[in-house]
DNA sequence: CAGTGGTCTAGACCACTGG
DNA sequence: CAGTGGTCTAGACCACTGG
């Protein structure tokens, strides 16, 4: 339950316990009001109200004047397009537990449209991405040889790539370009991502450059559309 | 200034105000405490605090603890519905060319979501859109009664419905929020789109709003995937 | 009409940053 | 230390939804 002495702000405790209850079918379609949640957890209504709004922010989600607050529909893992995330912290960012698994590391031979790119051989690492335990999305990044060759010595079940290429490797990435689409995956995807063979997913593909404008990655990744949507906020300045 | 007697939100004239004198250069590097602008504005900080959270959300200002509230180095500049939202010019730029056939026009009385969305009945336009003779996209605009009303006098067959509403309708677009996914088409659209019954294609939904928070359009578009992906491009800002 | 979320006030104490 | 944002309380009135 809520615990006052706690390190930890009430509305984060609020909105964490209600996340959980939402996930394990506590509430289905709809939340208590406002001023139920005010008895169940004690506080005030400004509190009750700042963790609804987080959770509204992530879209899990969404209140509708005069009739009460409800559990949306959409998939529960968002991406913002607007910036260069990685999975683990798109996933993070919706409040879910990120997991990786290796399936594959090691020099691509047959990754002919790759060494084209780059003009040197190419080293692939592949792993299959998890939010909460559930297999969310398939992941091929392709990396020049002399870059890959350097990665090799981190433990790539678990890191971030990202975070090795700027923090161990000094490389700066600083544009993508991505192409967002919708396929039929393999027999075999579809196996590992745990949905029917034949199955459509999104996905996404890309090239990221660094500062010189040099090609440091081409990524595809392929991800499960019951779990995971693209999301894009614009807006044009005032005046 | 503010004005508590327009039906307008304190927060919301608040949160414009500021975005225009950063705009403006009133504010360089950082804007006023939030105990500064309560007096400013003579508002209670839950209003001040709310008005700056909206501008936060966007990525306009960044809070520091203990320090204060900063203007957001490089405000992320983001083309207004470029390759987003009009599909004519995005057809226009790939060398091909545009064209549409409206497939209907006026109230629709199953929207209940829309309904709920805009509060009052929904007018609805459907058009079937092409490149070089192929279909490509059917897009379904939602609008409320009172707007849809009159688009109803223009050549909705030809024209660029957000032309329409900026120039003709004087309703300023501000903001949208647009989800990106993948789903199997209707066997009514797939026909339309001369694709496979149950085949799958991309889908847009978006929600725009104009300057004053209130939404406009409600909007979903599917895209044959052979013929049509998104493409975004991102850059990292570099802290 | 009772119930809902939306807006707002006027306080209070805490945790953090910098000089 | 004074000043900042972070958290929270206990109210109030409004606007909207549905029966």
């Amino acid at each position: 339950m809520i615990n006052a002495e706690l390190p930890i702000p009430l509305h984060i405790q609020i909105s964490n316990q209600l996340e959980k209850q939402i996930n394990n079918g506590t509430y289905r379609e709809k939340i208590p009001s406002e001023r139920e949640l005010m008895e169940l957890f004690s506080v005030s209504r400004t509190t009750v109200r700042e963790a609804v709004s987080k959770l509204v922010k992530e879209g899990v989600l969404k209140k509708i004047h005069g009739k009460g607050t409800f559990i949306s529909d959409k998939p529960p893992i968002q991406e913002w397009l607007s910036s260069l995330n990685s999975f683990t912290e798109t996933v993070k960012n919706m409040g879910m537990t990120a997991g990786s698994r290796l399936l594959y590391a090691g020099e691509a031979k047959e990754a002919h449209k790759q060494i084209n790119l780059f003009g040197e051989n190419v080293y692939t690492i592949v792993r299959l991405r998890y939010a909460n335990n559930t297999p969310v999305a398939i992941e091929r990044h392709y990396y020049p040889l002399s870059i890959g060759i350097n990665l090799q010595n981190f433990d790539l079940d678990k890191a971030t790539i990202y975070d090795l290429l700027e923090q161990e490797l000094s490389i700066t990435l600083t544009e993508a370009e991505q192409f967002i689409s919708t396929e039929r995956v393999t027999r075999e995807d579809a196996g590992i991502l745990e949905i029917l063979p034949h199955a459509h997913v999104l996905s996404a593909e890309r090239v990221i450059t660094d500062q010189y404008g040099r090609s440091v990655e081409w990524y595809k990744g392929l991800y499960r559309p019951d779990m995971y949507v693209f999301r894009v906020r614009t807006k044009r300045s005032l005046l």
